[in-house]
DNA sequence: ATTTTTGGTTGATATAAATCAATTTATGAG
DNA sequence: CTCATAAATTGATTTATATCAACCAAAAAT
């Protein structure tokens, strides 16, 4: 594992790591020592929603998407999974088994790191806490929105939420607009793969969106927000 | 304000409040002097979904509902609020307005505490810290359960799921039980008052449930079980 | 005690959305 | 390059569920 000094601060692998910038060396210590890091390949399952959870993961490198499932192989997409983010944080503390799958939208380099570990460096270190905090907190304000569109929203505002969402991330990480499948964008929306074409289609031909493949252009972002709130 | 010294240790109030075990001292002040207790009648909003966030509450006494409110005058019954909980956690990292509206179920008495103390104090002492994030881990879990129903199961799913919820707490709260209307219970699952109550005559025919009045009494937990998994 | 309001119930109807089925297009394997 | 498989698309049909409307029972207000 390469280690690099620097700004007097050891960090705990080879990019800067903003969360863990509030462990001191001793700290950032247990950390390494527990941790191991992993490939994923492309599709391959980083968790397993219902599997045993002794560990939770760092994404370093590559994209996945979070997700439930349920009966009928059917699946709802929570979230994409962008570098710098924990996986299965949700289950550290209560929880022994993984609430979510998540799989790999591209071959994926991941920390694991040892439940124990956290769980301590929370008690022990309240400014890494906090940061964790902050992260849960912004979890939970994105699934109060995801509740609110699959009870209150039609078709057209969930497709619009989605897009929305999918075209924030897209705005960092351009490369991953285009990989997604008519399923994938259903399974954001919770509707069907059909209904979701049906819409995309509608979309287009109001000048909303662009269709380029799987890409998809937003051209009128401000409409769409409309279309969001309103149904 | 009453203050009960007691095993070496300051209650922040008057019951004992395990979340504040951590607590030293001076940091128990710190909450103590920036909160003020506040008694909320049955009906009234304790929190509303959109305003501004400037502090957060803990209830020491009563029941109150978490719930989003859509278009049209819909909601959408999150969960129950019971003694020794936390309202409007979710906005104290990130957030400026409230996620939810929390509705006092009965009269109810809640300390009103500053955002910035709670934060500091993360920040300050981790196993106070730990105890918050473990609270956000729960709602977290609970949350992807509710997108789970909503996604997955139909109207019967629905009901059997926020059936053994409910009864989980009228264990610890018999009184509770009969205080829901039929509407509220609706809202719980996030299906139409008219279809809640077909539904509950129908389980009562099938003699899962025995319905008195407003109260619902649980027959068969385990089949219950079973239709909330499969529907 | 009587009226008004709120909550509960039931059946009929409307509708959003899923499912089914068939076809086309794209992608990947050998 | 060709075949096989997966993804995308479109129309027709079914289904679950919401909505509408009417009525009854219970609770609250006058």
């Amino acid at each position: 594992m390469k280690r690099v000094p620097q700004d007097d601060k050891e960090y705990i692998c080879d990019i800067d790591l903003p969360c863990f910038n509030y462990l001191e060396r001793d700290e950032i210590e247990i950390i390494r020592s527990g941790k191991t890091q992993i490939a994923f390949k492309k599709g391959e399952n980083l968790t397993k929603q219902g599997a045993f959870s002794s560990y939770l993961l760092f994404l370093v490198k590559g994209f996945a998407v979070e997700q439930l499932e349920g009966e009928n192989n059917k699946k709802f997409n929570l979230k994409i999974v962008t570098p710098g983010e924990f996986i299965g944080l949700s289950s550290v503390f209560d929880k022994v088994k993984y609430d979510y799958t998540t799989v790999a939208l591209s071959d994926c380099q991941a920390f694991l790191i040892e439940k124990e570990s956290i769980a301590g460096l929370i008690k022990k270190n309240g400014g890494f806490g906090y940061n964790i905090t902050r992260r849960y907190c912004k979890q939970n304000s994105s699934l109060f929105g995801t509740v609110s569109a699959l009870t209150f929203r039609q078709i057209s505002g969930k497709l619009a939420g989605a897009l929305l969402y999918l075209n924030d991330i897209y705005k960092s990480y351009p490369e991953l607009n285009g990989t997604l499948t008519r399923r994938d964008i259903a399974s954001f929306c919770g509707i069907s793969e059909e209904n979701c074409v049906r819409e995309l289609k509608s979309m287009e031909s109001s000048s909303l969106i662009k269709l380029e493949g799987k890409r998809v252009l937003i051209l009128n972002e401000s409409s769409l927000n409309n279309i969001k709130e309103r149904g």
